[in-house]
DNA sequence: ACCTGAACACCGTTCAAGT
DNA sequence: ACCTGAACACCGTTCAAGT
C-alpha cells in the first residue's frame, strides 16, 4: 500500500517547480519565494530544486516565461491602434497580477528582455501596421512595454479587473504620438 | 589624546547614514546594501543605525529622497516641450546612475511615489504649459515618470553620459501625443 | 539520476544591557 | 541619549553522502 502523502510526489520537473514558485510569489509577495519555502511546498528537500534549476535568478526567469506564455495576441484584423490598446491592457493585467514576480524579474534586465521577446511580437506587428518606418516599430513597442512596467510597479491598489482609465488614456497618448510619427 | 580611528566618528545622523548607504548601493549593487555592511561602513555596531532609521525600507526611502534633491528644475523660459525633454533626460540620468537604489525603492510603490512628489513638480508645470486641461498635466507627467522607470530598469549598459537616442525619440513620441491632446 | 542534510556565509530585527 | 552584543528566525548555495 502506497503511503498517502498530501502530494503523491511525482518526480520533480521544471514545470511543477515553476507552478509552485508562481503560487508562492503570487500569494506571499516578493519575499515569499525562497528556495527553502519552495522545497517545502513541493514536499521535497530544499536543495532538490537545484538539480533542475541553476539558481534563484534562473527560477525567476523560467517562472516569468511560464506566465508570458498565457499572453495571447490581439485579433490582427482589428485596426492597429485597437490591437495596441488590447495588447497593452492584456499585458498590464498580467504584470499587475504577478507584480512581485515582475519585480523580481526586473532585477536583471536580461531576464525580462529575453522572456518578453516572444510576447511582444504581436505588439511590434500591430505598430508596424501604423505605417512607421521599418525598425522603428520595435522601438515604439519598447516605449509601451517600459511604460507598462513602470506603471505596474507604481500601482498600489491591485485593480485586477478593467485597466484604470488613466492607463488607457496614457496608452492613447502614446498611440497619438505614434500616429504623428507615421505620417 | 583622542584615538585616531580612520573615521573621527561624529555621532550618527540621518545625513551621514544616507550618504554611506548611497555609496554602498551605488558601488556594490542591490545586494550590496545591508544594515550590517552599513554599520561597518560607518564604523559602528550594525544595530546602531536603528536608533535613527526605523528599518531598511525607510532607509531606502530616505536615501532616494536625498538623491532626488539633486534634481534641478529646467529653465521655465524654455518652450514647454524643451523643458520636458530636459527634465526627462536629467531624471533618466539620475535614475540610471542610482539604478540599484531605484530598484529597491520600487519594491514599495508608496516610497517612490512620496519621494518623487516634489521632484516631478517642474515636469507637471512644463506640461501644463502645453495647454492641456487642468488636472491632466499630472497624469501625463506620470506617463513620463513611469516610462523612465521602466526604461531605466531595463537598460543594461549604463550609458551614463548623454541619454541614448532611442530614449529621446520615445520622449519625443510622448510629447507628440501630448500636443495632440492639447488641441 | 535524483534527493538529502550538514555546513558556510550571510540576512533584518528585537531586546536587554551597557556608557 | 545613544550604542552594543547576543539572540532569533531566516536567506542562497556548495558539497559529500546516500538511494
Amino acid at each position: 500500500m502506497p503511503k498517502r502523502s498530501s502530494s503523491p510526489r511525482r518526480p520533480l520537473d521544471v514545470d511543477s517547480i515553476t507552478a509552485a514558485a508562481l503560487h508562492l510569489i503570487d500569494h506571499d509577495g516578493p519575499g515569499g519565494l525562497s528556495m527553502r519555502k519552495l522545497g517545502a511546498a513541493l514536499g521535497v528537500d530544499p536543495m532538490a530544486v537545484y538539480h533542475h534549476v541553476d539558481n534563484r535568478e534562473t527560477l525567476i526567469a523560467l517562472t516569468m516565461a511560464r506566465v508570458l506564455h498565457d499572453l495571447s495576441a490581439p485579433d490582427p484584423s482589428l485596426p492597429w491602434d485597437d490591437q495596441v490598446r488590447r495588447w497593452a491592457a492584456d499585458y498590464r493585467a498580467l504584470v499587475v497580477t504577478h507584480r512581485a514576480l515582475t519585480y523580481e524579474a526586473m532585477r536583471s534586465p536580461a531576464t525580462v528582455e529575453l522572456a518578453s521577446a516572444e510576447g511582444t511580437r504581436p505588439l511590434v506587428e500591430a505598430i508596424a501596421g501604423a505605417g512607421v518606418a521599418a525598425g522603428e516599430a520595435s522601438e515604439l513597442a519598447d516605449l509601451i512595454v517600459d511604460y507598462v512596467h513602470g506603471h505596474a510597479l507604481a500601482v498600489t491598489d491591485d485593480s485586477l479587473g478593467e485597466p484604470p482609465p488613466e492607463f488607457m488614456r496614457s496608452i492613447g497618448t502614446i498611440i497619438e504620438g505614434i500616429r504623428g510619427r507615421a505620417i
